[in-house]
DNA sequence: CTGCTATTGTGTACACAGTCACAAACCGTG
DNA sequence: CACGGTTTGTGACTGTGTACACAATAGCAG
């Protein structure tokens, strides 16, 4: 029995390294320029698109300056091309296909959910282990064995599933889908996992952040006002 | 309109600065130690328990150094003490009330979710702003209008509360929330949020995880095996 | 064309989380 | 009682993510 919490800490990108910090924020500063866009802003300069982001202008710019030079000099970014450039970092220029494992409650509020589509993701493979599930429709995806996974994934490959199981016998569904081709995984399942090699598994431990909020919340730093500004949080 | 990232990056404790990861681990270690207790294992190691959460030995002393010293030293440490320890720095030593805004599909599903109890939360106070919900029973709590979230609170005092909500008005939801003596939230909402002073937002943006994972599948690092050894994953 | 302003991209400096390695403390054994 | 073995807690060091500050560049006005 063991566990992780670190297990990959830097990403490549064209040979150099890139700190995963840098990848999470790319997420914002799409999801802004987004708002942007809809707002028919078309060009915005980095301090700006810092302050919406709560960053410094220089962390945006060294963020983005890891995967090239996409900057006007004077105009600024160009919404609608950096918009573009983003999703084609993040691998969401087109609709990705998503396997789900388990639906039970998590599992099918999640099939329900239309915020992934916009963001560029499709819930479209389902699997389950109950028999009761197993054949049938489940908010229009048909529910396949999770021990046919191989197969299934064969004609459908996915590169990213989510985990929305019991924990029990939990590894052998990763190893099953790890077989299958599955890249990446996020887990709400709070269990310990073996990771198998070439794979990355991203928890999503709801629990553990109320922990920590609650450590937050009854270890509030002893100067409430002293030099403090207003933060912003996104998304 | 704005949003953050940073907001705080270091937590206080006894007027020391604690990293915000160290916390995130800690949450690590009780999980493991809950079930190494049910193991009915009384003491273990810096190094027994670091590998399990894949961790350095030293990385786990320097964490819980961070708060004083909890170690025997030729025994180890003493399982059921830590679990005390952690869980009374985590502040779950007894159960803890959470409010819940937004009784949908992830609302309801979160309600009907055992798993919070066991690590000490427990979804007391419900609100959503849909007449058509207000006052009646849900998952056997009762909803309030979110409008009279500073009376509610006032007889039942939380210092938590998870939003998942609509985008929409969800900055009078948290000013009110921070009104009403709420110290930490958890949201759902994919929207940006300014955060008022002396409050802790914690985002839990499903859709960006699966960015950051897609990143990952696509950019996997270019030598799979030199010097790789297979990790582990908590939870 | 020249000078002025403003912005990007990046070399450099800094701060801090994580690691190493050791002194101090304890135990068991002979 | 001494001693080798083992563990904790922590000073010192290192690696790396973030911030600063500036050179290079573009636009624009006169
Ligand atoms: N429901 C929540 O709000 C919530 C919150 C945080 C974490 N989680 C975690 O998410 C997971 C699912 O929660 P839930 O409330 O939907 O549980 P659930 O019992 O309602 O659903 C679990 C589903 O997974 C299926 N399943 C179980 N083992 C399987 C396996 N080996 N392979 C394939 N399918 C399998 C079951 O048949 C069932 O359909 C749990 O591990 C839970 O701890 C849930
Ligand atoms: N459902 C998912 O799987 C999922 C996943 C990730 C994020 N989210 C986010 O979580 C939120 C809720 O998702 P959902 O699927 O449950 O949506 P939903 O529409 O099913 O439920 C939203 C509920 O919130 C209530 N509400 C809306 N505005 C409110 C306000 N100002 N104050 C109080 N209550 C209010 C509505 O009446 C409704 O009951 C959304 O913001 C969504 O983007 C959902």
């Amino acid at each position: 029995m063991k566990s992780i919490q670190k297990q990959l800490d830097r990403a490549q990108f064209g040979g150099k390294p890139v700190a995963l910090q840098t990848i999470e924020r790319l997420s914002t500063y799409r999801r802004v320029l987004e708002d942007l866009h809809a707002k028919g802003i078309q060009y915005v300069y980095s301090h700006q698109l810092a302050e919406y982001v709560d960053v410094t202008p220089a962390q945006l710019r060294r963020d983005l300056s890891a995967f090239g030079s996409f900057g006007n000099i004077s105009r600024g970014y160009n919404v609608q091309r950096l918009i573009t450039t983003l999703s084609e970092l993040l691998g969401t220029s087109n609709i990705q296909p998503v396997a789900l494992v388990g639906v039970g409650n998590l599992g099918r509020t999640l099939l329900s959910y239309r915020g992934f589509e916009e963001r560029g993701f499709s819930l479209r493979v389902v699997f389950d282990n109950d028999p009761a599930k197993i054949g049938r429709v489940i908010a229009g995806r048909r529910c396949f064995d999770i021990r046919e996974a191989e197969t299934v994934l064969r004609d459908q490959p996915v590169e990213i599933a989510i985990l929305a199981c019991r924990p029990q016998g939990i590894q052998g569904v990763v190893d099953r889908l790890a077989a299958a081709g599955v890249k990446s995984i996020l887990s709400f399942v709070p269990a310990i996992i073996d990771v198998p090699p070439g794979i990355h598994i991203e928890m999503e431990d709801i629990s553990a952040k109320l922990e920590k909020l609650s450590f937050l919340a009854k270890n509030r730093p002893a100067k409430p006002a002293y030099g403090y500004e207003k933060g912003r949080t996104t998304m």
